[in-house]
DNA sequence: CGAGGTGTTGAGATTTGTCAACCTACGTGG
DNA sequence: CCACGTAGGTTGACAAATCTCAACACCTCG
């Protein structure tokens, strides 16, 4: 069973999309071809719960209704399952709808760099525009629900609706500032501080999904949270064991709680 | 004098540009106002050089007489002066005609991350794209003139220009990968390997804009590489050492020549 | 119930940073 | 045009952070 439903921290709150078919039969792991014109008519943007961080966000209501013609389909990606892998065809953007996703980038010499951690309303692909091809990965962490839009579509209806262009340059730019974010983080900040970070970080993305903030389980490993944060497992779990002796957060395996968010922020601030 | 022109592999490729007027009065170091309609008319995208990489890349002849009307001013800014400063209302996006910028990123713990250096026909101010506002500052490390290009102008004839529409979204996307790669570059490699990267990849960037790539003189001081590398000053001056040492590089202070860039590269390569 | 993946912890090696001294080059102003 | 001041660069000795290797514990899944 899914972990994240033996954690009574997370809310139910996605029961919607509990209707998206889920036979093995149906499940789509390369990308959906894109029969012009057909589409989910179970999409309704203006219903998400998740709009605000997604590409639908902000929008007029008058505008909905035209942006939903985006959503082509749904698809469910099961833990470890790729959405796509670098190098394959760039069609779609796709938005978390349910669950849990990392991103990573390997290079020709065999390093392996994740490069980001994707939960519900949250992006992906975008960096596979403009080159006809994704530059990274995208795989599940837990099994997962996405919604797929294809960029030929966008590309239309973003030159019919500028809020919609707008919207979709706001989140293209806020990629960009979340990699200066990071190479913050990885250029300037010590080990510890960029754990505390990293546990802020998804201590605020989980409350602003209703979920609660300061107990949840990671999706992720201690080797995939070192890739991301430039470390190696062994030091990540060091630091959580560090974090746990100092009262700052309770750690089991997977399951974390924040019993001092003040603490950790106070990590991030030795200066002054 | 400016260093550059001391540099023989230098070609003076970029005259055109020497018209713009220069005397300190016409100098503006805050964004231009926009008096609308108004624009230089000195500006073509079609005779300029550095078309590749700037938006108006790859764009059919027929379109690029609209996109020209986008290039609304050029700027002078001096070694040493802000394009623009964090927390700047972003008004646009600009291409480097001449010269060399670094950006950075400070946080409020007063930790500051050098999150690029950009050259000829490379573009500045896409973190501020949505916002409302830049993300990171642009400074100067020589004197340097840029195209300025109104967010206003760009979005309007993107809606009708489907070609920049495109060509937009693969400028923001390659900024994105961009990213992706020094989150690569931060968190998985050594600083040997980092320092050999960073030489590499200027050397490939000199060279496509018809520079040398084997003898340059650098634009950013060793706190400055080391701050975008992730490393302290020392240890960048160290490695410096180390190359030549090793037969790699010559350098003498900002002077360096790249004496055998496979062995850079096989540096990047240790695995296998 | 066993196997394999994941997590923890220790000891010691290695890399990188820190501090300090000194050197070099460049721009400024006399 | 030179002298000086200052920012930038180099190098050494040592300290500290992080990694490496290794052993073992835990947990989940078949």
């Amino acid at each position: 069973m899914d972990s994240r439903t033996s954690n009574s921290s997370y809310p139910t709150a996605l029961a919607p999309s509990a209707e998206i078919s889920s036979q093995p039969g149906t499940v789509i792991s390369r990308p959906v071809e894109l029969p012009a014109g057909a589409r989910s008519l179970e999409v309704l943007c203006a219903k998400c719960k998740l709009r605000e961080t997604c590409l639908s966000g902000g929008l007029p209501a008058e505008d909905l209704a035209r942006v939903e013609n985006i959503v082509f389909a749904r698809r469910r990606v099961k833990r470890n399952e790729h959405l796509f892998d670098a190098g394959d065809e760039f069609r779609c953007i796709y938005a978390v709808l349910t669950g849990f996703f990392k991103t990573s980038l390997g290079d020709s010499e065999g390093r392996d760099q994740v490069t980001g951690f994707f939960m519900d309303g949250e992006l992906l692909g975008m960096d596979g525009l403009g080159s006809g091809c994704y530059k990274d990965s995208a795989i599940a962490l837990e099994d997962s629900d996405v919604c797929a839009m294809p960029y030929s579509l966008i590309e239309g209806v973003a030159r019919q609706v500028p809020s919609l262009q707008h919207r979709l340059h706001a989140v293209l730019a806020r990629e960009i500032v979340r990699g200066h974010g990071i190479m913050m983080l990885l250029g300037s900040m010590s080990a510890e501080e960029r754990l505390a970070a990293f546990l802020i970080n998804l201590s605020k993305r989980l409350l602003q999904r209703g979920y609660s903030g300061s107990s949840f389980v990671l999706r992720m490993t201690r080797d995939e949270i070192g890739s991301y944060l430039g470390l190696k497992l062994e030091t990540v779990s060091r630091l959580f064991s560090a974090f746990h002796r100092d009262g700052l957060i309770e750690v089991q395996q997977k399951q974390v709680s924040i019993v001092d968010i003040k603490g950790l922020e106070r990590l991030l601030a030795p200066r002054n």
